[in-house]
Order: C-alpha cells, then sequence, then structure tokens
DNA sequence: ATTTTTCAATAGTATTACTATTATATTTGT
DNA sequence: ACAAATATAATAGTAATACTATTGAAAAAT
C-alpha cells in the first residue's frame, strides 16, 4: 500500500502544469470547480473560466491539456483527500465493526464543511464528484487512461475498506464489489435523491442514504 | 399502475418525427445504437450517422431534436423493453420470494441474446445503458426533462419491483432505494469488470453479479 | 390539374475544443 | 549590470461539432 498523502500530492501525469505551481494554477483549479457545479460540465467551457479569473483561455492549456483531464484531476484530489480523511477516522479504534463502520460514513455522507484545505472547496467538490465523475471515466479511453494510473487513488480506497470487509469476515467473497455498490450508490442516492426522488426514499434530515449503506454492508458480510 | 406496453410505444414527447413511421427512421435507430456503442456517444455524431445511413445529418433532426433526445428515446426504449420482460418473467410465480428473484435476474443480468424486436438490437442497447445512460440524466436539464416524464418508465419498473419487496417485507423502510441500488450498481459492476477490474470480484463464467445482488437483496430485507 | 403538404438535401452559422505564434516577463550566466 | 536563455501568458487563430435556415423535389389532398 502506498504512502499515506496529506498535503495532496497529484500525479504529475494529470496535468501540463502543476497548478499548485503558481497563482493562476490554485485559481483554474479553485473557480473551475465552482463553475463545474454551477454550470455542468457540458456547459463548462476554458472560455468562460478565463473569462471569470480574468485570464486567457490559452492560458489555461499550459496546466491542463483539456477539460476532461481538469476533471479528472479534480477526482483525483478528491479520493486522494478522502483517503486522508478515511485514514485518519479510522486510525486507533480497536473493534473492527466500529472502524468499518466510520469508513462507510466517510465514504456515505455529504460533505457539508469546507475544511480549507487551500484552494479547494471540498463541499462543492463532493457535489461535482456526485454530479459528473462517471463522465470521467465513461469513455473510450478509459482503459488507457487506467493503464496510465489516473484511477489509482480511488482504487486504493476501495482497497483499504475492503480490507476492513475481510477482516470482520475473511470467507466474504466480494468485499472490493460491496464496497464499490456502496460508494457509488450513495453518490447515485444522494443525486436521486435532489433530482429522482422517486427512485430513494430520502427523509429529510434523517441521514437515511448512510445508515441505509451501513446497514446492508452488516447484513451482507454476515 | 399504467398499461404495459408490448410493442414497445414510445411518448411522443421524446421525438420530433415518429422514427417508427418510415424506414429511415427505423434506420436511424438501429443504426445509432451501433455506432454510439461503437464510437462512445461522445465521439458520435448526427452526421457521422447520416454518412453511414446514406442520408443526410438534417433528415436525423427531422426525427430527433438533438443527439441528447436520442439517448433518451434509446434509453425509454430499453426500460420499456425491460419491464415487458419483467413482468412476463414474474408473472404466474406464487412464491413472492421467487417472483422477487426472477425480477433481480431480469435487472441484473447481461442481455446476451438479440430478441430480434424489430430493429432494435437489445444486446447492444443493454450495452449503451450500461457504459452511456448516466450521461442522459446527469444534465443541468434533469429537473425540467424529469417534470415532462422523459424517465417515468424507467421508474415504474423500479417501483414494480419495489413492490415485491414490500410484499415479502411490508415494514421493511427503503424499497426503492434498495432496488435502484441494485440496478445501477449492477451496472456499474460491468462495467467495471470491463474496464476497472479491481473494483469488482467478477469470475469468469459464474454471473456472480446477478448472484451478489440476489443474496444481497434477500439478505437486507429480512 | 393545381394547391398544399411532406420530406430531405444543401449550405450554411455559432460554438467549442484546442493550437500556433508572438509578446512579455523572469531567471540565469558572465 | 547586462545580455542570453527560459518561462509565461496573451493574441489570434483552426478544425470540428451541434444545430438551423432555406430551398427544391416528391407525395398527397382538393
Amino acid at each position: 500500500m502506498d504512502r499515506l498523502q496529506i498535503h495532496i500530492v497529484i500525479s504529475e501525469e494529470l496535468y501540463t502544469k502543476n497548478p499548485e505551481s503558481s497563482e493562476l494554477g490554485k485559481k483554474i483549479v479553485s473557480r473551475s470547480i465552482e463553475m463545474i457545479d454551477e454550470l455542468g460540465f457540458e456547459a463548462f467551457t476554458f472560455k468562460k473560466l478565463g473569462q471569470s479569473i480574468g485570464s486567457n483561455e490559452s492560458s489555461i492549456y499550459r496546466y491542463f491539456e483539456s477539460k476532461h483531464m481538469l476533471l479528472v484531476y479534480l477526482i483525483c484530489w478528491y479520493w486522494s483527500w478522502i483517503e486522508y480523511k478515511l485514514v485518519f477516522a479510522t486510525a486507533n479504534i480497536q473493534s473492527k465493526e466500529e472502524k468499518l463502520s466510520a469508513a462507510i460514513e466517510i465514504l456515505t455522507r455529504k460533505v457539508d464543511v469546507d475544511n480549507s484545505f487551500s484552494y479547494v472547496n471540498e463541499v462543492i467538490l463532493n457535489r461535482i464528484i456526485i454530479a459528473e465523475s462517471s463522465k470521467a471515466y465513461h469513455t473510450k479511453d478509459i482503459d488507457t487512461e487506467n493503464e496510465k494510473g489516473y484511477y489509482k487513488v480511488y482504487k486504493r480506497v476501495v482497497q483499504r475498506v475492503s480490507n476492513m470487509v475481510k477482516e470482520i469476515n475473511g470467507e466474504f467473497d466480494c468485499p472490493q464489489m460491496l464496497v464499490s455498490t456502496v460508494i457509488e450508490g450513495a453518490h447515485q442516492q444522494r443525486y436521486f435523491s435532489e433530482h429522482l426522488p422517486s427512485l430513494t426514499n430520502v427523509q429529510e434530515g434523517k441521514d437515511t442514504i448512510v445508515k441505509f449503506y451501513n446497514n446492508l454492508v452488516f447484513k451482507v458480510i454476515n
């Protein structure tokens, strides 16, 4: 297992020029998060982003090869941050069950506090992951991009939680399948609850989603 | 509950001109299914489709307002067809458990026989649903489109299976959530198993996905 | 037989994603 | 300190895409 990333270091493959290396780069990242959330990924363009940060379209291409790569960068950032939260929240918990429960909470809850990890607003980024991240990997380039390691961090998060499942029940055959079902399911349910509510049973203020998936996991593995 | 659609009748809102009303229309639908599968939704264009069927780009706009609406049409077609399969496969099953099990099988299995419902290849369409359908509803227009009833059939399928769950356990709080988790999860797992296999535990030829979700449902509702 | 309507092709336009080139800072070497 | 080298970003593009306006021909209705 790779070393945990505290300062959120993003693999060089994901950018042309490191956005952390300049003020403009940070502005690109932080404003793009806001704009993708506002406009949606399709309507978001580098031109609009450039206008909004008082910079030129082509300057943004110095940092990111395409808006697709910018999205991949943001996704990687998000999962690196989640991995950090995950390891932190589950450290020093003795009970295997409590540990897994804490992990599920991290993966399924709505992010509603911006921890102000510098220039990235995690609350908005969480909404982008929910609404837009599937567009990053539902592409014909998925196989080559996966080989390049673009989705390494996400897979590592799944692996970490799968290991917790295995700790509780070593006989259980499909831990990765269960964990990825929970992660993606929780995101989808949050989206549905806002836009296609009849596909869910979310109740106001009760954190139905966290409870549902927590209950689901423990019933399935026992 | 609405009447079951045998001949697969698609709501008029989804097209500009009914593709079933002409040979060109049917060709547009059947060839678009093949091309979206081959190229992916992003690279698929009406121009390429026109060239491929020996017709003009603009002729296709007579039938569908945009490539987005064509995708919505295909999704609606697919779920109408699944609804038909579902009702057919679960009719006359006495045992509530067997009935639900049959439903889960329909929702989670890979479509591998083209039943030749005229000009639509369901095997390829199933692949499109898995790889591309999320792009249809992860849009800023989702709320207005949902109001117009574009996703009615899908929601009805979820409702039908939720009712089967309720039949078995009337106390269970989240049937829609469970059913939509299973449907979307199964699709995602099929995609992952091909492109991001470390997120799954699929074994060759064993239909792991059907068994996993069948087991999951019955453990969760009991 | 003439009008009306349907149909699809041509030839566009506006926008988008991306690039080539040039201008301007900034750093480096001497 | 000052020229050379490098890094940076702005201008001004191009190619391709999504979509539209117009026109001409065929089919249907009167």
